[in-house]
DNA sequence: AGGGTTATTGAGACAAAGTATCTTTCATAT
DNA sequence: ATATGAAAGATACTTTGTCTCAATAACCCT
């Protein structure tokens, strides 16, 4: 009865929104988790090449829309999806690296939640990335590509 | 001698950095210009069909490189372009009618500027969108489509 | 345990959003 | 006017998914 999303109950919670626990599910999942950095798509079909595309794709979706896992964008705009470590949340992205890490800041929710009813209308959600050259590679001085647009959107 | 980005100069702006002034770019800049939303790179191919899709993409990199034009995304992540009218700015974005606006908020870039330094490295950029369901869809009761994950990234 | 129902899968075609290549054309400086 | 290099067009390719549809497998019931 209890529905934990961490752990290695993630399919736990799958089954608790009623979906099924099948064998491609369980290996996803399996894989995933030992991912401690973000993933791509391209990543879990090359791991599991016996699992169908499709199936892939699907199961990422479903992880998306139960908050197991988010998708964010590299600077240049790919895609990298990464588990989902606690509640409510945001990423930073190294922009060399593409190391990806997690912050929470309730000040910058609450300012947007202003915005939103200055602009009018209600607020749905927000998309927040924050690129970095990371520490590791800001020491190395590992140079940061040129992007065009550097506050991207 | 003057940069104006604004006004129907985009292209002296291209110009001063050293762009060529071609029949294809002016016709692309006169026809974005005269949206006032969003659009995408297929809205240009479509309605300018003796200009070849490559051509169509390379200026839209070069309008973003200089900052003429922003990249952002509806919520299902589909892609949008739109004018940039100001310096410094992120993008309201209806999830129902995809009306984008803008916004600007100096707080929220200092707080993200804090958090950067928290999390160690240097800061490259940011993207922040924010969704709405805006003045007018609200009114008018359009229903908000479930997107799985509400507080995107 | 067996069987029916229905969700899920796999295969492969399709789609959207670009990018790469390569030859031709055009803008610009001289 | 012309040389030179930047830009364009055509087209093939790539990446990141989505759709369809028949075959399979979970789960519930008894």
């Amino acid at each position: 009865m209890t529905i934990e999303i961490r752990g290695s109950t993630i399919l736990a919670a799958l089954e608790n929104q009623g979906y099924r626990s099948t064998l491609p599910r369980r290996e996803i999942i399996e894989n995933l988790e030992k991912r401690s950095d973000g993933f791509t798509a391209e990543d879990l079909v090359r791991d599991l090449p016996h699992i169908g595309r499709a199936t892939v794709f699907r199961t990422i979706k479903l992880l998306l829309e139960a908050g197991i896992i988010c998708k964010l964008s590299l600077i240049n705009g790919e895609p990298r999806y990464s588990l989902a470590h606690a509640e409510h949340h945001h990423h930073t992205v190294c922009v060399t690296c593409g190391t990806i890490g997690e912050f929470h800041a309730g000040t910058v929710e609450r300012i947007l939640r202003l915005i939103g009813n200055e602009v009018g209308g209600s607020i749905i959600g927000h998309r927040i990335e924050l690129y970095i050259s990371c520490a590791d590679c800001a020491r190395q001085n590992i140079p940061v590509p040129t992007v065009g647009h550097t506050h991207v959107s």
